[in-house]
DNA sequence: GTATATGCAAAGAATTTGCACTATG
DNA sequence: CATAGTGCAAATTCTTTGCATATAC
């Protein structure tokens, strides 16, 4: 969609990086449905349209949205770094099953907390961890669950 | 001191973990000052007293200890997993500078919470992230803070 | 046009695995 | 003794880096 990509655009100008199309791309993938991908989600995704997109371009954009504030990256998944298109603070729910992340919409210590026994503190993180519901429910979403790093699933290595 | 070498050892066997020097000394240290460390710091820190300590056996004690609720993995250094001796949940602070993780000792949502969004939780995890009051105050305990992903250190390659 | 972005290939680090050796009960 | 634990070495994956090419303004 063409909006989208525009859409897209405008927020990488609004906050100070020029808009190449790979950024825009990249972009509008982060913050579009399947949320909280990992680089090598978005890499097979938009391997589709853009055949050249590199991981090393990946990892570079990420790391300057995650600079300029449009994206969070998430360190829940114990395997790799997940990255949220939604940069206002909110909690995260990891399920251990799926490995989906889901948005959990409570107000605990949400905000910059200011100081907390004298520390400064810049940024907080809800990390909630167990089964998601469609995962109770029967878990016909489930993805493949390779336990690893202990009580937390890990992408098993591809031997 | 023999007597916190024989409470590890017992504190395995009261876990049904076969105590093995090896599992009594690495117990020992995660459970010590210098807290919420990193295999690699362990690994340092226990070679002086055991020379042929592998970070095999580190691996796979510190995986045993997780799974019998001895130690809880921490996913708040973005460059590592960070080890927690003491098992009653609370929150942590990460300090961005000197890279070390402080406790946080608030009740927000600190316990099994149950059900959220009618998610099972089965772990909370709050992590504040942001500058100690050590470092606040001149830094002089700082260690190096190489900056990589995003916000957050990393230890750099030894390049 | 020139500075910056992109991408390939290779390096670096954390973690896992296979197998031989050793210590525990 | 027999089982289970330990450790070395090699493999695997994520992430970073160097440099040559291509793109945006």
């Amino acid at each position: 969609m063409i909006s989208n990509r525009d859409e897209s655009k405008r927020r990488l100008t609004a906050s100070g990086i020029k808009p190449t199309f790979q950024r825009a791309v990249i972009l509008e993938a982060v913050r579009g449905k399947n949320g909280h991908p990992a680089i090598r989600d978005l890499h097979a995704r938009l391997l589709r349209d853009v055949p050249t997109l590199s991981k090393t371009t990946l990892y570079s954009t990420l790391e300057l949205f995650a600079r300029k504030g449009l994206v969070k990256p998430l360190f829940i998944d114990p395997a790799e770094v997940r990255y949220d298109g939604v940069a206002e603070p909110h909690h995260h729910f990891y399920c251990t099953a799926c490995r989906r992340i889901l948005d959990i919409d409570i107000a605990c210590s949400t905000g910059r907390a200011g100081r907390i026994h004298g520390h400064q503190v810049d940024e907080v993180h809800g990390y909630f961890k167990g089964l998601c519901r469609d995962c109770l429910a029967g878990g016909r979403l489930s993805r493949a669950a390779n336990v690893s790093i202990h009580n937390s699933p890990r992408r098993k290595p591809h031997a």
